[in-house]
DNA sequence: CTGGGGCGCGTTTTT
DNA sequence: CGCGCCCCAG
């Protein structure tokens, strides 16, 4: 029984009880996922069946972590334990069992920029104005009730005002159109399960048997939901185990309830917990300054951290002239430490409460040429022109999705306008049937003109051949196949201005994802799982580790993972802890639990900063230091001394310049497709310090795309210049130097 | 019906 | 500041 022998004493009993519940109380870094590890081993090894265990995690990341890292202690029958989110393990559960509640196993999967298209679509047919109620708002709604298990029905009883009046008709609506489309939102993953556990007890049995050893990471982080299926599933044999920090709960904006983990032990009265409070992560410091600022939280289930770490180097505090300046400092503490030690890149962390905050500090890094990889922000799989190329395979797949085949019906521009449409979607619901059918019998349609029947009919049959290869071809041949019949990589090189090049770029990614996705899933390769991979697939999880860079991600993001060092930017009243007017208990609670979360990711150094000026919406602001650094014992933090006349405006700029040689092009493009930007210094991208010396009118330049051409006109300063160049292949072009990687020729 | 240009608007955090 | 939406002109 080695097995066990590398953990703890608390650890080893909580990964050795096999039946019963269990509870979990994991501070942070106190060994959590070396605990479910060792556990899924320990249930493998006392020779239960690798299939009758689920694990659900928070990522689809972590669950392959797991996995992987229970492969490495017991061997590779672990590969057949089903890990994963909630939303993923139960899409594919009900890709099984759909028919059971009217669904077809093709259902499409919508994102939250779908659902709100179909909100505002639904708005538009009730004749209520955008400018009346924000559909943002009548979706949030809609998701809250949906999270707390609330129907349309039950919503519309407890409407109190107008507002909420007309939500809850949207919300009748929406619910019929997405069960027409044969299509699902985030929120039916979790709660069509149920609606099937409900109606069919069968099926519930079946699956309590076949998952007879359940257990939930992050379960501080579950909704009413997530809540009612885990029991659902766990109360035939109760071998549940559930780990969480109520400490570390963020997720309540989108209804995660912190009473699932507090109220566990009144849920199984006969639960053995275990709390595991020593910390292997961080520095006696770290700790410290984490628990001094959790401790101004009311409600939390008490709990002592330590750990025999060394105290380690006070935590540093930045103030910063302006958010430029920040990253400035940033960078600057990364070059330092890379030179007073042995550290990579991949160590450093820089963390923040919002997306927007990371320009400035990507604009620093990416100045002093170091390089960084995003997590998140505006992800790939948003983008247009992958969201049009999706929306075809979607349709393909099951031509009932409305809201992809009205993406689509008119992209590429072929000229189906709105009239067209509307006329279609009337006949739809005057013959009660689904927009497809209406599409492919337009011929019979009279209140259309020839022209436009044969518009329509031809579109009804691209859609239709394609159905129909769809079996005899592969996801990647057919996407591959369709792209080229479609014509938009032309279409984008043509246009030639940065934009569609990038879209281009992006839409080439998309398919070599899907040939990926061919090659690693083999006969499991259909289109209908490369379409679900994508629609689950979480920011984190489309990050590769092998990467010798900077990380940067919102503190959310950050949850679960550990760096040596890390970076905690815009400590500022308003932004971090955010808030509009004044932050209501509750909610300033949650945003202390996620400072906690932040601090306790650095393992040996950590910095805080703020600044004293601050561009929000376009507009200057003059922050005060956030609260939290203030919570923090203040012998535990030394305030940098004032570096200002290091980073004065002219020193940055030249420092700036020295550096420029590393221009990059394409810079939002690295964060989409999840690699780091390296600087390269053996191609000549053009870039602000070179365009003086060797772009000039006259020279011949090559394009990546266009081939060569004559420089004709060069206008702009800095970032916003332009090129106007002539190409042997296509003419006159005007192009944007810093993105256009024009390769000077000469003369 | 398309595309461009202008205006107005808004921002937490995410499966 | 950047994006999305709407309106208008071809």
């Amino acid at each position: 029984m080695s097995l066990l022998d590398q953990l703890n004493p608390v650890q080893q009993q909580a990964a050795s009880v096999i039946t019963g519940p269990i509870m979990i109380v994991a501070g942070a870094g106190s060994g959590k996922t070396r605990v479910l590890t060792y556990r899924i081993a320990h249930l493998l090894e006392a020779g239960i069946p690798p299939y009758e265990i689920l694990a659900l995690t928070f990522t689809n990341k972590a669950a392959r972590e797991m996995k992987e890292r229970t492969e490495r202690l017991i061997g590779n029958h672990a590969h057949s334990v089903w890990a994963g989110t909630f939303h993923s393990i139960f899409a594919r559960i009900l890709r099984q069992e759909a028919e059971g509640i009217g669904y077809q196993r093709s259902f499409t999967i919508y994102d939250s920029d779908d659902s709100q298209s179909l909100i505002k679509n639904i708005m538009s047919g009730l004749n209520l104005s955008q400018q009346q109620f924000n559909p943002r708002a009548v979706q949030s709604r809609i998701s809250g009730a949906k999270n707390q298990m609330l129907t349309p029905s039950d919503y519309e009883e407890s409407a109190k005002d107008f507002f909420e009046q007309n939500v809850s008709k949207i919300f009748f609506e929406y619910g019929q159109k997405l069960f027409k489309n044969n299509a699902m939102d985030f929120d039916d993953l979790l709660l069509k399960p149920i609606e099937l556990f409900k109606k069919h007890p069968r099926i519930l049995e079946k699956f309590q048997y076949r998952f007879k050893y359940l257990l939930v990471d992050e379960y501080q982080d579950t909704n009413r939901a997530q809540y009612v299926l885990i029991n659902m599933l766990a109360s035939k044999f109760r071998n549940i185990c559930v780990v969480g920090d109520d400490a570390q709960s963020i997720y309540a904006f989108r209804g995660a309830d912190i009473r699932n983990i507090l109220d566990f032990e009144r849920d199984y009265p006969d639960t053995k917990v275990y709390r595991l409070e020593q910390n292997y992560r961080s520095t006696k410091t770290i700790l410290a300054a984490a628990d001094s600022v959790i401790k101004n939280n009311r409600s939390q289930i008490s709990k002592t951290l330590w750990t025999d770490n060394p105290k380690g180097e006070k935590i540093t505090l930045i103030e910063a002239d302006d958010d430029k300046a920040e990253g400035v400092h940033i960078v600057h503490h990364i070059q330092e430490n890379i030179s007073k030690e042995k550290i990579n890149l991949k160590d450093f962390a820089i963390l923040y409460r919002t997306n927007a905050q990371s320009r400035s500090i990507e604009d620093a890094l990416r100045r002093a040429g170091v390089p960084y990889v995003i997590v998140g922000g505006i992800e790939f799989y948003k983008r247009k022109e992958i969201k049009d190329v999706l929306a075809y395979l979607r349709v393909i797949v099951n031509p009932k999705d409305e809201e992809s085949l009205l993406r689509i019906i008119n992209f590429p521009a072929r000229g189906i306008g709105e009239t067209t449409i509307n006329k279609l979607i009337e006949q739809a619901t005057k013959t009660n049937a689904p927009l497809v059918e209406v599409v492919q019998n337009v011929r019979g349609l009279e209140s259309l003109n020839d022209r436009t029947k044969n518009t329509v009919a031809q579109f009804a049959s691209l859609i239709q051949k394609y159905s129909e290869m769809k079996s005899q071809m592969s996801a990647s041949e057919l996407a591959r196949s369709l792209v080229d019949e479609l014509g938009i990589l032309r279409m984008f090189k043509d246009e030639g201005t940065p934009e569609a090049l990038g879209r281009w770029e992006n839409v080439q990614e998309l398919l070599s994802a899907v040939t990926e996705f061919v090659a690693d899933k083999k006969e499991q390769a259909t289109l209908e799982n490369f379409l679900e991979e994508v629609a689950l697939l979480s920011a984190i999880d489309q990050t590769s580790d092998e990467r010798n860079s900077v990380t940067m991600m919102t503190l959310h993001a950050a949850k679960g993972l550990e760096f040596p060092v890390v970076f905690i930017a815009g400590l500022e009243e308003g932004l971090f802890p955010m808030y509009q007017v004044a932050p209501d208990v509750s909610e300033l609670e949650e945003e202390r639990r996620l400072c906690y979360v932040g601090i306790t990711r650095a393992m040996k150094k950590l910095y805080l900063s703020y600044t004293r000026l601050r561009y929000r919406f376009g507009d200057v602001t003059y922050p005060v230091i956030s609260r939290f650094v203030s919570e923090i014992d203040e012998t535990l933090i030394h305030k940098e001394t004032n570096r200002r006349s290091m980073f004065t405006a002219e020193k940055i700029s030249s420092m700036q310049n020295a550096r420029q040689r590393y221009a990059h092009s394409l810079q939002t493009h690295q964060a989409q497709k999840n690699e780091a930007f390296v600087p390269d210094q053996e191609v000549d991208y053009e870039n602000e310090s070179q365009e003086d010396i060797s772009l000039k009118v006259g020279v011949y330049v090559e394009h990546e795309v266009f081939g060569k051409g004559k420089v004709m006109q060069l206008s702009g300063k800095g970032d916003s210049s332009k090129a106007v160049v002539n190409f042997q292949s296509v003419g006159m072009k005007n192009l944007m130097i810093k993105f256009a990687r024009l390769r000077v020729l000469g003369a």
